[in-house]
DNA sequence: GTGGTCTAGACCACC
DNA sequence: GTGGTCTAGACCACG
């Protein structure tokens, strides 16, 4: 059993369900560097979606750079997983930074901001 | 002329386009408590966009509470755009909210989040 | 009829002959910016090639920021083809300095090398 | 220890990559006519290879008239390594025309590719 | 058994 | 009619 789900219902395409899934489990760490990912039939058969979508979403993911494919012996999470991260952070920040300046045009106020991040980080400190 | 405007080559539908784009005007104070928008065909004309898709948009608008129609006066602001600005602005800092968590799980400090807002807000202070 | 063809029998992937096709043919100017393609249907129809297929090379053209796609209206090639085609050159300019070096190591000479632009360029002046 | 390697990661197959191996430390020189290659065995071992694909390897090297397999006694570089190199030369030769005249087909000028020869013979004379 | 490619046919939102 | 997504089932080279 791997804990990548799909909501069915939901109207971002599948196959872009599972790349974001995949993405988040190797960028939070869950993913381990050279960690083999199911089959793509093991996983079709696993979530019930037909494999050609399973392997869109493969594709992508190595188009990305998160994962790496060898034929014949299956897909697994790119060797350098602290690279994709530190990659991801910076891309993270910059959306954010581009959310909190259009938050700013609407009138909230700084202190809001730091209100809200005080609040997350007290919920559970690491 | 009016300020709204479309991206063709977007892959964000256009209606919704154009009702983010009004909704944007409306919540940043630019476009006025009854102000009249736009007919539906002048700004399909203006914007070279078929009639149904401009009043798809007006529709969601309405649906949305951002304007009001007047069976055949036109299209206005809603009254009351304080009361909307004031919704639109929780609605803002939830998504701020999940975004920050989301980072969170990606080793963003709240350093960082501050350093940001500090960098942001002392770009114009208003 | 258009001036895109693939190769059946070929073993490279015919939706990277099309691929390749349609780069070409906008690389060398033969595609005017902004330029309709084909529509899926139609060039499956032509070609006698599953809508998937072709489908995945335009999905991979759009990637590469040769041609975009408006939903609903078509596929056009991309507006800024100068910029398209100095990238390509140096991609080009890149790969042959590798081959260049290559040849050098299994001693080819400069002097046959110096032979071969002469003639290549000797056949049609432009 | 030998200097055939191979990346996993490549999506060009396993045996093609130690076949072009091979043939490279042979058009280089660095292996000499007649000199004996890595058992199928070992090199299975050395390289954690399924033996099979060495054997498909040593099978299409022998076929291109590479190497030549005596019974029992093992696989040998060919005896007359400047025929090969001639060959592989001319072979070289026209993939470059080729090149360089689609080079010449997106832009590319005659000096340009001057220019390439020198800078790469101005590297290191031989 | 693995990934990669392809066909055939379908449904969707959009315009 | 358009592009985009998905299913179902097939074939291939590779190891």
């Amino acid at each position: 059993m791997s804990v990548i789900s799909v909501d069915f219902r939901s109207r971002t395409p599948i196959f872009e369900q599972i790349v974001a899934s995949v993405e988040n489990l190797v960028l939070r760490g869950i993913m381990k560097p050279d960690e083999q990912l199911p089959s793509v039939r093991a996983l079709s058969a696993e979530l019930g979606i037909n494999p050609n979508t399973i392997q869109k979403a493969y594709s992508e993911l190595e188009r990305r750079g998160i994962i790496y494919s060898a034929a014949t012996r299956g897909s697994f999470v790119n060797s350098d997983t602290a690279a994709l991260r530190e990659k991801n952070k910076e891309q993270l920040l910059e959306k954010l930074e581009e959310s909190i300046r259009d938050a700013k045009t609407k009138s909230v106020t700084k202190e809001e901001i730091l209100l809200l991040a005080e609040k997350i980080w007290r919920e559970s400190n690491d």
